[in-house]
DNA sequence: GCAATAGTGTCTGTAAGACAGTATATT
DNA sequence: AATATACTGTCTTACAGACACTATTGC
């Protein structure tokens, strides 16, 4: 069911739930680099966090999922619900005609409009591949990038704070769910799992120490292959082994990174 | 702003939101049992969570605060968001009318009225003392009870699966937070806290290690006072030293009971 | 052989967990 | 004195954390 800009804003309710919504922090991880995906509405000189209306006929998380892949164009990530958050009011009528007047130049806004009301939010974050996201605005948004999570840009609401609550509760979530499988690819290098886990949780984790831990679970598996890295000497390639890390983690695993 | 039965049915869109609800866990405790307050709306057989409806200008936590005082007389109580939970249909027509025409027997019920529409659900729990309280129904329930944890009777929508999910975060919290603070009585003794988190993480815990750490951490204090409890020998009381706890906690100190 | 990166082992300290006997209060 | 409950200390084991040198690769 494709719905049109045009419907959507004049008959919303028919498909999506009142003031409910969803916001989506989908974090990007590239090279020693976190970042974090934001749109720029059209009209505006603040950023927003992807949001999205839920509809009548799907799952809250379903919703979010929807809405992800409509900025990164991937299916399936792994979404965690982190928390909710108070009435915001995104849209006012002006910004919201112009979108409506591009579609329908007849119809006018009503002030009771149900995009016009307030809109509590129930927070996702996600992590991927910076480099596998080609990052897609839509007709609502002037621009839609990636921003490095050191350096937000002026942000609506308390977006910002959402982004650091998500932060806080990937940080804290590390320990507790298999983070980094859906994130690299097939097969890595113990040094590059060593550089995403010291990118997330902003600190040194000794080397050694990390890589014993890891193999010594058994939640990752060492190939007979290596990577080519070029002028140095080439590292193991592995791969996640994730029956056990799920058993480990079902078992009450804490893994304290 | 006490607003009518009556009022919230006919007009509730102009003070609450439409689509979205909190819903609530009250935990109680009392002498090695835990129990969960019910209530068992009039005209069914299936008991429900207390409820509770966002009010337009109230925060997310002040509705869960709000309508948990409606149930248990009990303010200020230490609430937790745990989960976000998707659609519901709470009431229907047949359930809705008697109520509306006690107050009103002219008007009719709209089908689109706001009350038969789905709700998404806000999931907080919080765990007090049960001996404090003293359930109270209201007039849109004809009971309102503890039940104990490992008894629930039958349950609306997914309740039961609610409750299952608020005592595994609750579980889970306990290594992260003070739980123990707001529910035991200003000075308490060793054996009472050790029931009290012995019967929350349903699992022995051994007296002695359990003690020890509480009291190497330095989170309660020792007070020079015994607590007269019969014919046998009397323990000492304790307090918790709240600063302490807080400062251990935000310097990532984790329990693991 | 040089530059850059990958890989490996040991020691120490701390904290968790197992475990049993003594002390106190009341009747 | 008897009964019921509270209190205390030691040992073992496991894991976290500190730490420095050798190995490989391409140029």
């Amino acid at each position: 069911m494709a719905i049109d800009a045009r419907e959507i804003i004049l008959n919303g309710p028919k498909y999506f739930f009142r003031n409910v919504s969803v916001v989506n922090v989908i974090f990007g991880y590239h090279e020693k680099m976190l970042k974090v995906l934001l749109q720029l509405p059209a009209g505006t000189n603040k950023w927003l966090l992807p949001i999205g209306y839920i509809k009548r006929i799907e799952t809250i998380e379903e919703a979010a999922s929807r809405t992800i892949e409509a900025r990164t164009k991937l299916k399936n990530l792994h979404l965690k619900q982190f928390k909710s958050f108070g009435k915001q009011t995104i849209w006012n009528e002006h910004l919201l005609t112009p979108i409506l007047n591009r579609f329908d130049s007849e119809s006018k806004l009503d002030s009771t409009n149900w995009l016009l009301d307030n809109f509590i939010s129930i927070g996702y974050y996600t992590l991927t591949e910076f480099s596998r996201v080609e990052p897609s605005g839509e007709y609502l948004n002037e621009e839609c990038k990636w921003w490095e999570i050191i350096n937000i840009p002026e942000m609506m609401f308390d977006h910002r704070n959402i982004i650091s609550e998500a932060l806080n509760a990937l940080r804290i979530d590390i320990n507790h769910y298999p983070i980094g499988i859906e994130l690299l690819l097939q097969k890595f290098t113990l040094p590059e799992i060593h550089r995403l886990y010291e990118t997330i949780l902003d600190r040194k984790l000794d080397y050694r120490n990390f890589s014993k831990k890891l193999i010594a679970t058994g939640i990752i598996k060492k190939l007979d292959e290596k990577k080519n890295i070029g002028a140095h000497r080439s590292p193991y390639l592995y791969v996640f082994n994730k029956e056990t890390f799920q058993k480990k983690l079902h078992e009450g695993l804490v893994m304290t990174f």
